[in-house]
RNA sequence: GUGAUUGUAGCUCAGUAGGUUAGAGCGCUGGAUUGUGGUUCCAGAGGUCGCGGGUUCGAGCCCCGUCUUUCACCCCA
């Protein structure tokens, strides 16, 4: 057989020992602020049924499904007729009834549904696990990624709001990761569009003005006019989208300009309490309302979060909202939501480009007993367990090699401590303790190495 | 999905106008140093030039296809 040279499918990647305990670094630092919050684990399937998924993320979203062919000779159950029209998407339909999931807040709400009367409302639930998407990959961009996510269903409180920026905030202050954490809410652009009297256009008009940062004023103002929008209209949103000032001067301008909006100052006055809660944390990062800030207008339609990385050019690293009806399309209505979703792997190339990781891993191994034979093993293994069964990540090496070779394994595994136990010290019952940074020894009893190994 | 772009040693990249035996740095292996890694010195190994086809006396280089990479748009984490 023809050799073949291996390789993985466009958009994924594999991650070595040294990534994972990067990315462990990143997973386990988002769970435990979702466990600090109250947020519980679960997980779902990574194949859903189609039906679930599709119609969900709109046009763009469904061509974007992963699809999953049934098993068995499914071909010799379709017609002809159907074969020969070549329809792909109409194909599709009879010979896949399954696919990847594309977020993790479809498959949510699903199992809100499935499982409503075993749960405790308000359930905060978080989840962190893969999705897949048949994206061009490009940066920041892969077929395969991670989502962190946390929602809370069942509660209409805007306290649920401030929890998720202190979450967000604590959560990247921990990482180390300068972000602006911007704010907007649906209703406030629902409001905008309303008294433009240009309700209809919602879509068109976010979608303009969430471009204003990149391609600038006077191509959005284009883009609207190319969006059958009336001059007058325009016009009038120009103070709007060029609103300055701090979140409250924001606000005030807001509740003037939208003052024949009833659901425009709904949201004002939802955007007015998180503002003000806010107000009484000393948080690390920024806040600020932007009216630019679109997003997945899919499904929400209450506030709208999103997270940029001050120090990184990549899209947004961080983003979520409250949905009203998520849960209504699978027949369970009124159940309001909000959440926030993580881009680990976004998260993982920010902290690789600033190289913000700590300096030593926990996961890695700690120390490191370098093996010359066979009474030295003998003498070594009780060591190791004594400093493992007292949570120190302990090994020695499996071989009596040439010793050259055990301390490059030490090293090139970044392992911070070797244990040197040969015949003299065994005879003297101490042992050498070299720390591999700085390069010095010292001689210490087991004793005293399970004392400094352990504090 | 549209338009570009990339691929040569494990990694980062040279490779002249199409010419005989494809190079460098880093890494790797061995030695200097049989109880000391990371620094230094010496030596060595390592290549279907992404894959398939074509043009040519001759292709890493030119042409076509395909896969892959990166980027913009669309959309998005």
């Amino acid at each position: 057989m023809a050799i073949q040279k291996p390789y993985i499918p466009k958009g994924t990647r594999d991650f070595s020992p040294a990534e994972m305990l990067k990315r462990n670094y990143i997973f386990d630092t988002i769970k435990k602020h979702f466990v600090r919050f109250g947020y519980q684990p679960i997980e779902t399937p990574a194949m859903e049924n189609l039906s679930t998924l599709i119609g969900k993320y709109g046009e763009e979203g469904d061509k974007l499904l992963f699809k999953i062919l049934n098993s068995g000779d499914f071909l010799t159950k379709t017609s002809d007729e159907l074969l020969a029209q070549r329809n792909s998407q109409k194909l599709t339909t009879k010979i896949s009834e399954k696919g990847l999931r594309y977020d993790l807040t479809v498959p949510f709400a699903r199992y809100v549904v499935q499982h409503q009367n075993e749960i405790n409302f308000p359930f905060k639930r978080y989840q962190i696990q893969p999705v897949w998407r048949a994206d061009r990959p490009q940066k920041g961009r892969y077929r395969e990624f991670f989502q962190c996510d946390a929602d809370v269903v069942g509660t209409n409180s805007m306290l649920n709001e401030v929890e998720i920026v202190q979450l967000i905030d604590g959560i990247f202050s921990d990482l180390k990761i300068n972000v602006v954490i911007k704010l907007n809410n649906r209703k406030i652009l629902s409001g905008i569009a309303e008294i433009l009297g240009q309700a209809d256009k919602i879509i068109d008009i976010t979608v303009a003005m969430d471009k204003l940062d990149k391609i600038g004023l006077n191509n959005v103002n284009i883009e609207l006019i190319d969006k059958g929008l009336p001059q007058t209209a325009v016009d009038q949103l120009q103070p709007i989208i060029l609103l300055s000032g701090n979140n409250n001067e924001k606000l005030a301008s807001l509740k003037s300009v939208l003052s024949n909006s009833e659901i425009g100052l709904k949201g004002v006055a939802e955007m007015q309490e998180i503002i003000d809660y806010l107000q009484m944390f000393d948080l690390q990062n920024e806040v600020e309302l932007d009216l630019t800030l679109a997003r997945g207008l899919n499904y929400y339609t209450g506030t709208i979060f999103e997270v940029k990385a001050n120090d990184v050019q990549i899209g947004s690293i961080c983003g979520g909202g409250r949905y009203d009806d998520l849960t209504g399309i699978f027949g369970l209505k009124d159940v309001s939501g909000v959440g926030i979703s993580f881009g680990a792997d976004r998260i993982f190339d920010v902290l690789n480009e600033l190289d913000l990781y700590p300096k030593h891993q926990s996961e890695n191994t700690k120390v490191f007993f370098v093996n010359f034979g066979k009474a030295e093993e003998i003498f070594c293994l009780p060591i190791l367990a004594k400093l493992r069964k007292a949570g120190v990540n302990a090994e020695i090496y499996p071989e009596a090699t040439k010793m050259k070779k055990q301390m490059k394994f030490a090293n090139d595994k970044a392992i911070p401590f070797v244990v040197i136990i040969g015949e003299d010290e065994m005879q003297k019952g101490e042992l050498v303790l070299k720390n591999m940074e700085s390069g010095e020894q010292k001689f210490l009893s087991i004793e005293e190495l399970l004392i400094f190994m352990t504090k």
